[in-house]
DNA sequence: TCTGGGGTCCTTAACCGT
DNA sequence: TCTGACGGTTAAGGACCC
C-alpha cells in the first residue's frame, strides 16, 4: 500500500469482440461472440450488445445462440489478438518499465517507477492520455483503473467499465468497498461466494466485520488471511514485470466423447508431442510430467510423475504420459484429454539416459521409422501428427488444410483438432487425400483470387459466404461459393490500423 | 442444454528422512 | 531402539483467473 494513487490497472473492453468488431466494419455496433464454435464450444468474450442479451464469458455457445440468435458468431483469431496487445502493452510500457501483463487484455503499471505519476492529479492525467492513445494506435476502448494497490485498481477498472476511468483517492477505499459484494473481489469466485452467503456474508463490509478468525476458518489460512486484508483494503502486492512460466500444458476437449482405448492413447501421444513442442519453444525443460483425464460425466482426474531431472524430449515425455494412462480408467468414454509439464528449469538439459532409453523402445510401434526429435515448433503439429497417421488412416487431412489457415497461431489449430476428430471417425480415407475437405471455420480470414481479402460469415452444406471488407473500409458485400472453390483460400488477419 | 484452454495458487495426504 | 515432531517432496484435487 502507498499513499498516493499510482497503481494503474488497464482492462481493454470486450477486448476479443472489439478487435473482431474493428477488423470487420460489417458487425461495428453489431452483437458479436467469439468463441468455440463446436457443439461444446464456450464463449469467450461478448460485445456489449451481446450482453444486453444475457450472453457472457464461459457461457456455453449453444446457449448463446439461443440467447442471441442474430449474433456474429465467430472463433477467436489469437494471433491478432496478441499483435494489438504487443501494440497496447507497448503504450504502457513507455510509461514505466514496471508493467505486469496478466493476459492479452489486462495489465498493471506502477507509475511511480517510471517517474509517470506521483499524486492524484498526475495519475489521472496520465490514464486519461493512456486512454486516448490506445484509442487512436488501435481503434478499441480500454478501461482504466488508479488505486494505491493492485487490488483496488483492479475494481476501479472494473467499475469504469466500459470505456471510463476511476480513481481511488486513499483514505477513502475502505467505505468504497464496503457495499460491494464479495465477488468483487479477486479470488472470490462461485464456491468461496456461495460458502461466504450461507454464512450470511454477502458484502465487503460484513467480510471485514468477520474478523480475520472467522475467515481463516471458514475458507482456509492463506485465503482467509488474503480475504480479510483485501476487505480492509490492504494489498501490498508488487508491480513484477517479468514473472516466469511454472508449467506448460496444452488439452482438447473432443466434441463427441472417446471410448476406444487406442485412440485415447493416440491423442494421448500427440498431445504429448504437441506440450513438448510447446515446452521447447519456450526454451524450457521439465521434471513433471502431468496426464489430465475429463471423463463422461466430467469428473476431472490428474495422474503425474516426477522424472530424476528435466527433460525436453518428446519420447520421454510420451512414454511418461503413456505410463501415466495406463493407471486411469477410461470406460464410459473421456470428454477431454491434457498432458502438462511442471516443475520448468529454465535451461534445456539433455536427458541422455532417458534418450538412450527411449530409443530402444522406439522399435515397438508398428511403423515406427520417424526420428524420435520430429516435434515441430508450435502450430506445425500436424507433420508430427501425420507419421502417426499411418495407422489411423486420413485423421490428418483436415488437419492440413486448417494449418495452411493457422499460420500465425496455437489456436488457429484448436478448431483443426475438432474437424479432425471428424474426420476421423469416417476412419480409412486415405484414398481421400487428393480431395481435401476445406473446413472454414466462421470469423476466419481468407483471400479471394478476384475479390480480394474478406472474412468467412457462415458455411453448411457445400457452400461457403464470405464477406469482403477489411479493416477501416465501409461494411462489404457478402457473396457465396463452394466450400471446394479453388479461387478461395485461407490468408492471414490483416492489421487493424496502418492501412487508413 | 450443458460446461474451452491455458495458466496460477492453495490444501491435504502420504511418505521419507532426520 | 523406539517414538514423535517436523520439514521437504510428491501426488491429487479444487478454486480461481482471463
Amino acid at each position: 500500500m502507498r499513499s498516493a494513487p499510482t497503481i494503474l490497472h488497464l482492462d481493454m473492453d470486450a477486448f476479443y469482440a472489439s478487435v473482431e468488431q474493428a477488423s470487420k466494419p460489417s458487425l461495428h455496433g453489431k452483437a458479436v461472440i467469439v468463441g468455440g464454435l463446436g457443439p461444446r464450444g464456450v464463449v469467450a468474450t461478448a460485445s456489449y450488445e451481446a450482453r444486453r442479451f444475457g450472453v457472457h464469458s464461459a457461457m456455453p455457445m449453444a446457449q448463446a445462440r439461443r440467447l442471441c440468435p442474430n449474433g456474429a458468431c465467430l472463433i477467436p483469431r489469437f494471433s491478432l489478438y496478441r499483435e494489438v496487445s504487443d501494440l497496447v502493452m507497448g503504450l504502457l510500457r513507455e510509461l514505466s518499465p514496471l508493467v505486469e501483463p496478466l493476459s492479452l487484455d489486462e495489465a498493471f503499471v506502477d507509475l511511480e517507477a517510471g517517474s509517470a505519476a506521483f499524486d492524484a492529479a498526475g495519475a489521472r492525467a496520465v490514464g486519461e492520455r493512456l486512454r486516448a492513445d490506445i484509442t487512436a494506435a488501435t481503434g478499441l476502448s480500454g478501461s482504466v483503473g488508479l488505486a494505491g494497490s493492485k487490488m483496488l485498481a483492479k475494481v476501479a477498472s472494473e467499475e469504469a467499465k466500459p470505456n471510463g476511468l476511476l480513481l481511488i483517492e486513499p483514505g477513502t477505499e475502505r467505505e468504497l468497498l464496503a457495499p460491494m459484494s464479495v465477488r468483487t473481489l479477486p479470488g472470490v469466485g462461485p464456491a468461496t461466494g456461495e460458502h461466504l452467503r450461507r454464512a450470511g456474508i454477502t458484502t465487503v463490509g460484513e467480510l471485514a466485520e468477520a474478523g480475520e478468525d472467522e475467515l481463516v476458518r471458514m475458507v482456509g489460512r492463506a485465503h482467509g488471511a488474503g480475504l480479510y486484508r483485501m476487505a480492509l483494503g490492504l494489498d501490498d502486492r508488487p508491480v513484477v514485470a517479468e514473472r516466469d512460466a511454472k508449467s506448460v500444458s496444452v488439452e482438447d476437449t473432443f466434441d463427441v466423447d472417446i471410448h476406444d482405448r487406442v485412440r485415447i492413447r493416440h491423442e494421448v501421444q500427440r498431445l504429448a508431442d504437441r506440450c513438448v513442442g510447446r515446452l521447447r519453444a519456450s526454451g524450457h525443460s521439465g521434471r513433471t510430467i502431468v496426464l489430465k483425464v475429463r471423463r463422461y460425466d466430467f469428473s476431472t482426474l490428474t495422474r503425474s510423475e516426477t522424472l530424476r531431472g528435466p527433460t525436453d524430449d518428446p519420447a520421454v515425455v510420451r512414454e511418461a504420459s503413456a505410463r501415466l494412462l495406463e493407471g486411469v480408467d477410461t470406460t464410459g468414454g473421456v470428454r477431454l484429454l491434457g498432458v502438462g509439464v511442471t516443475g520448468l528449469a529454465d535451461y534445456t538439459q539433455e536427458d541422455l539416459f532417458a534418450q538412450v532409453r527411449a530409443a530402444e523402445a522406439d522399435g515397438e510401434p508398428a511403423g515406427g521409422a520417424e526420428e524420435s526429435g520430429a516435434v515441430a515448433p508450435d502450430g506445425v503439429e500436424g507433420s508430427s501428427g501425420a507419421v502417426e497417421a499411418g495407422a489411423g488412416g486420413g485423421a490428418e487431412v483436415a488437419g492440413e488444410a486448417g494449418g495452411a489457415g493457422g499460420v500465425g497461431g496455437a489456436t488457429g489449430a484448436e478448431g483443426v483438432v475438432a474437424a479432425g476428430g471428424a474426420v476421423a471417425a469416417s476412419g480409412d480415407a486415405v484414398g481421400a487425400v487428393g480431395a481435401v475437405v476445406r473446413h472454414w471455420a466462421a470469423g476466419s480470414d481468407v483471400r479471394h483470387a478476384v475479390y480480394g481479402p474478406g472474412w468467412v460469415q457462415g458455411s453448411g452444406v457445400g457452400r461457403v459466404t464470405v464477406r469482403f471488407e477489411q479493416p477501416g473500409t465501409p461494411p462489404g458485400r457478402v457473396r457465396t461459393f463452394r466450400v471446394d472453390d479453388p479461387e478461395l483460400e485461407p490468408s492471414d488477419p490483416l492489421p487493424l490500423v496502418g492501412t487508413a
